[in-house]
DNA sequence: ACCCAGGGTCGTC
DNA sequence: GACGACCCTGGG
């Protein structure tokens, strides 16, 4: 059948699509943008699991294959998570123009996605990102998700859910800490507190709102400053014009940009002028091109 | 063995 | 507004 440009078949246990351009899985995976993808040892496919799913994707002479689903999760979960609506040669080509800085990033990193994925799973997994390394903040969430989220199988293997908010907030302190995050259990423990008792709403973060409103909800919650809340906005996909400034981006930004020590206010300030509505874009190239270099 | 840093945030001065 | 502390772990 026919979607929206792109053809899709009905394989065993999955679909096989046609028609999908700039779509690189190891940048889109491994660029740091979430945590539960993971590369299969005896090929190229990634397996992950996200909203309820667990699903196996691979690229074969420019198809597309997904694994373990069907044309209706396409259409209802696949299609809108990996932003697949979106015109990656578009963007890629604008921000290339920019510099010469942005064509190497780009051209290092091109068919970078930025997934849309679920707010509630990216507030708790930002949290733990907070001067943490991304190895462990992995631990950390599949841990969690062994512990309180439910099983799928797939080739034989287990895997998990991320836990529903429900879940969660019936969760004791100790049941927190005991997942591994650390002294930032405390901040998810309350964080769930305050969206239990109502203080804090997420349900009404909606793209209509300004970033500047999103953010001052989302800061609203312990463990939350300006760093982790400018991730769950730009990699839940509500808003692309952000630049979550962390070490790693101030220091390539330091180094390449302002050729002097920056303010982490000046540097995102700058970036948002001069990348404009691909700012989100642009950090997430940048990141994936600098810490990759740095191996 | 010891030290340091890690996709920051918070409390204190 | 600057500065140190923070759980824990892997790597030098």
């Amino acid at each position: 059948m026919m979607y929206k440009n792109l053809e899709i078949d009905n394989l065993e246990n999955g679909i096989e699509i046609n028609g999908i351009k700039s779509f690189s899985l190891k940048d889109t995976f491994e660029c740091g943008q979430c945590f539960r993808w993971n590369k299969e040892e005896h090929n190229l496919s990634y397996t992950g699991v996200a909203f309820n799913r667990v699903i196996n994707i691979e690229i074969l002479k420019n198809k597309l294959i997904i694994n373990n689903s069907n044309t209706d999760d396409f259409i209802n979960i696949w299609y809108d998570y990996f932003h697949l609506w979106e015109d990656y040669e578009t963007i890629e080509k604008k921000l290339s123009k920019k510099d010469k800085i942005m064509r190497k990033a780009i051209k290092y990193s091109s068919g970078l996605r930025l997934l849309r994925q679920d707010l509630f799973e990216l507030l708790i997994s930002y949290i733990l990102s907070s001067n943490n390394r991304i190895p462990m903040i992995k631990k950390t969430v599949e841990n969690i998700s062994k512990k309180y989220g439910e099983k799928l199988e797939f080739n034989g293997k287990e895997y998990y859910t991320f836990p529903t908010f429900e879940v969660m907030s019936n969760l004791s302190e100790k049941e927190i800490k005991d997942c591994g995050g650390g002294f930032r259990y405390k901040y998810i423990y309350n964080s769930i507190k305050l969206i239990k008792e109502g203080k804090v709403n997420l349900n009404k973060i909606n793209n209509s709102m300004s970033i500047k409103e999103i953010r001052e909800i989302l800061m609203s919650l312990p463990g939350v400053g300006p760093k982790v809340s400018d991730c769950i906005i730009l990699f839940s996909g509500l808003k692309y014009k952000v630049f979550p400034t962390d070490v790693w981006i101030k220091r390539v930004m330091e180094e390449l940009y302002f050729k002097k020590e920056t303010k982490l206010n000046e540097i995102q300030e700058f970036a948002i002028n001069y990348f404009d509505d691909l700012a989100g874009f642009a950090q997430e190239y940048l990141f994936n091109y600098v810490r990759n270099l740095k191996k």
